[in-house]
DNA sequence: ACTATTTGACCCTA
DNA sequence: TAGGGTCAAATAGT
């Protein structure tokens, strides 16, 4: 048990590195390719893991397994393991939380179940936050409409709602920015909303039938922050007036699945808005000797062969007592510095997280 | 001329 | 029936 949760902070991990290093991989499909084949063999373990530990009978159930995420945490680091519960249910490959001021508000999955439980719903330590988003609806709807135009309710099956900041300073009401066009197709006061709410459409709605669209409105409380509200894949394979080369290109809905798909791209350039990750977090060089491949310019990286490195390292608490996985080595460290380190954060996951986003920037830098 | 935005009206769902 | 989402004509910008 305390091998699998190890194995799933370990896809997180790698996942959300995958997702950080996207602007540097537009060169390196063969690494690409490799990080993905990593992330799915690693989940695949897990599945499998969870097979056998918690029962087909229980993994069917969407309770069943936040059950067991919650039992097995084992843990005083709640919110970590919240976490997990919440990606495993919504199908997340790792906190979407970035470091970039976006903020992954919820993300609801078509008959899914509410991932909250609770009437307080889960917020992580530094912001990220899953919102209750009418979940329990699960029953598809009776009766399907041939209309394509007022099909609000079927649309709440797969919607992201996001928190980005608003600029604060030029044109207030410039949208944000988010790697695709868009064109605005309507706007509209919204009762108990103090701004309206704007609507947007995919600019290639019509050349490539690309059915996105995305709503926009500032929070009641908060005049400088927009909730973004995205519905519908992209298939219009445009990705971005943005400057940068680093969006993805959309996907198409059938060749992957819904949750990656509905993910909006992330923006790096938006109006220097980013967020840098905490600055108490410690940097630990000895994490790239975890990774199970190389990242470019990160000398510390080790290759999926390097077991040396892992224990030059020397950064490991684990002890005698610590878990071991004989595939997975970097996972005992990895699981180690999640819930064995003493850490005083509030949530072990971001830490681990920013501790890799600064030794990416440190690296960069040294480069540079 | 073409494209994007605005805005009042329409229509569906709850 | 109210409210939210969309349409489409009018308008503005290039």
């Amino acid at each position: 048990m305390e091998e699998t949760r190890g194995l799933i902070l370990y896809g997180c991990k790698l996942a959300k590195n995958l997702e950080e290093n996207l602007p540097n991989l537009a060169n390196q499909p063969d690494f690409f390719l490799r990080s993905c084949d990593e992330i799915i063999r690693v989940f695949s373990s897990v599945k499998e893991r969870l097979s056998h530990e918690v029962g087909h009978r229980q993994f069917d159930s969407g309770v069943g397994i936040q059950e067991w995420l919650r039992s097995a945490s084992g843990t005083s680091d709640h919110q970590a393991m919240d976490l997990l519960n919440a990606q495993a249910i919504l199908g997340q490959s790792s906190a979407y939380h970035d470091a970039h001021g976006l903020e992954f508000i919820g993300h609801e999955m078509g008959g899914g179940r509410n991932v909250e439980g609770g009437a307080e719903g889960l917020r992580g330590g530094t912001g990220t936050e899953i919102k209750p988003m009418d979940a329990l609806n699960a029953s598809p709807s009776p009766g399907t409409s041939s209309s394509q135009r007022h099909r609000r309710r079927k649309d709440e099956a797969d919607k992201i709602v996001r928190r980005v900041p608003a600029p604060q300073m030029g044109n207030l009401d410039l949208p944000p920015e988010d790697g695709y066009t868009w064109r605005k197709y309507g706007q509209k006061e919204i009762l108990g909303c103090r701004h309206p709410r704007s609507y947007y459409r995919c600019t290639h709605q019509k050349l490539y039938q690309c059915k996105a669209k995305k709503q926009v409105q500032r929070l009641n409380d908060d005049f400088y922050t927009f909730e973004v509200t995205y519905r519908g894949n992209h298939t219009c394979n445009i990705a971005s007036t943005a400057p940068s080369a680093t969006i993805p290109p959309p996907m198409e809905h059938a060749t992957i699945p819904q949750t990656t798909a509905m993910q909006p791209p992330t923006s790096h350039n938006w109006l220097s808005m980013e967020i840098k990750p905490s600055p108490e977090v410690e940097v630990t060089p000895a994490i790239f000797d975890t990774l199970p491949f190389r990242y470019p310019g990160i000398p510390g990286s080790a290759g999926p062969s390097s077991s040396s490195s892992v224990a030059a390292g020397g950064s490991s608490s684990a002890g005698p007592s610590g878990p071991r996985f004989p595939d997975y080595q970097p996972v005992a460290d990895l699981a180690d510095a999640m819930f064995n380190s003493g850490s005083t954060s509030n949530n072990s996951m971001e830490l681990f997280f920013s501790s890799i986003d600064e030794n990416w920037d440190t690296a960069e830098q040294k480069k540079n």
